[in-house]
DNA sequence: CAGATACGGTACAGTATCGTACATTTCAAG
DNA sequence: CTTGAAATGTACGATACTGTACCGTATCTG
């Protein structure tokens, strides 16, 4: 890894760059129906032929964004669950994910995949598999140790770390998605308390 | 209300139920960006002119579809919290508000909310407030009467029913979203079981 | 320096979009 | 039967869209 790159590499990738820094304002703003490819070239200047010259179609672009921005999102997606208490953990892991989720990427992330999700299959599946089923996963593969160690008592754990991340969402996600009204990080961290604190009455010891 | 019909009247009223029922099965299954008024005149037969004399605009179309399909979906989330057993009361809800939520209707109309939601915020507004929010803020009354009973012990139950209804959705709303798949009555019951269960140990007697 | 490669600028094809114009025809009311 | 509203059929504007063609310029490589 870390091969050399050419000057040609070098110039053609800053290209790149730009082109999707861009456009993905753009799409993620307009979405990709609204947005236009020429929209993209009239704020990036130069020629059209380059535009597709790195990217064959709109398509091939709206995927290419998709990919960039998910693994700047969903990365904040499976955070970490410290090795302190559970219920502190809970709490920060709780509140990590829904801030992740509020963040302007991540609604714009959302309703993009939503809008498409019929167009675009194999994207829907694969942002599906990598961002809320992974975060699942994380989390129930916690809640498993934390049953083998008897700090909890659940049926499934897959299930109950689904529900867990479903109740930490609640009301306030689909609200952000449709009003694009702001959360305060207080709100935020209430609500994740108090699904914290119903989950451990309910699973604890 | 009950106002006699003319003989134009009524024509003009059927025209504009085959116009709604035409348009709203495009809209549904394509979206507003890619439906166009073309296709529901190719589908419709007759005259452009009529069309746009029932609805002067795309953006009228869209949201009296919108209107319409609102109200046959939305009526099923607020089903009935029988007097019987508690514990029996919310299985039967979550499993009323899963199903109506994962109807191809309401499939599609959460789509096209999201979708359209930056371009009609009055429409998502009032989606929010007759779908979502009403349906917590009836279960947020059950969970009142419960906690006066005494066999409920929540803080706020508003947020409380915020979060139910959050965990019932889960991850298999958001997959079904994703990927039109199917899910059976019978992972849909085990889903909303487990959520009544963890959620009476959390806050039952 | 010579040749290859990427980029710039503009014009264009072909199609699709929303919405309008206009002359004609069906249909219900008085 | 006369009158007026609603529906028809089709042709257009005007614009926007994706993607291509052509030709000149700048930048890196050998």
């Amino acid at each position: 890894m870390g091969m050399a790159l050419s000057g040609h590499e070098r110039r053609q990738a800053k290209k790149r760059e730009e082109i999707l820094a861009i456009a993905t304002e753009l799409f993620l703003k307009e979405g990709y129906g609204r947005a236009s490819m020429d929209q993209v070239h009239a704020r990036l200047g130069g020629s059209k032929r380059t535009l597709y010259n790195h990217f064959p179609s709109k398509e091939a672009l709206f995927e290419a964004i998709v990919s960039r921005v998910s693994d700047r999102v969903l990365a904040a997606l499976q955070p970490s669950l410290g090795d302190s208490d559970l219920q502190d953990a809970l709490n920060r892991m709780g509140k990590d994910y829904l801030s992740a989720l509020l963040s302007p990427d991540g609604l714009a992330l959302y309703r993009a995949m939503v809008s498409e999700a019929p167009h675009f299959p194999e994207l829907a599946r694969t942002f599906f598999e990598n961002g809320p089923s992974r975060a699942s996963h994380h989390l129930a593969a916690f809640f498993r140790e934390q049953k083998v160690i008897g700090n909890l008592d659940v049926d499934d754990p897959q299930i109950a770390a689904e529900q867990f991340l479903g109740a930490v969402r609640g009301d306030i996600h689909l609200a952000a998605v449709l009003s694009a009204k702001k959360f305060t990080s207080k709100v935020i961290e209430k609500s994740v308390a108090q699904v914290v604190g119903l989950f451990l009455r309910g699973a604890g010891h």
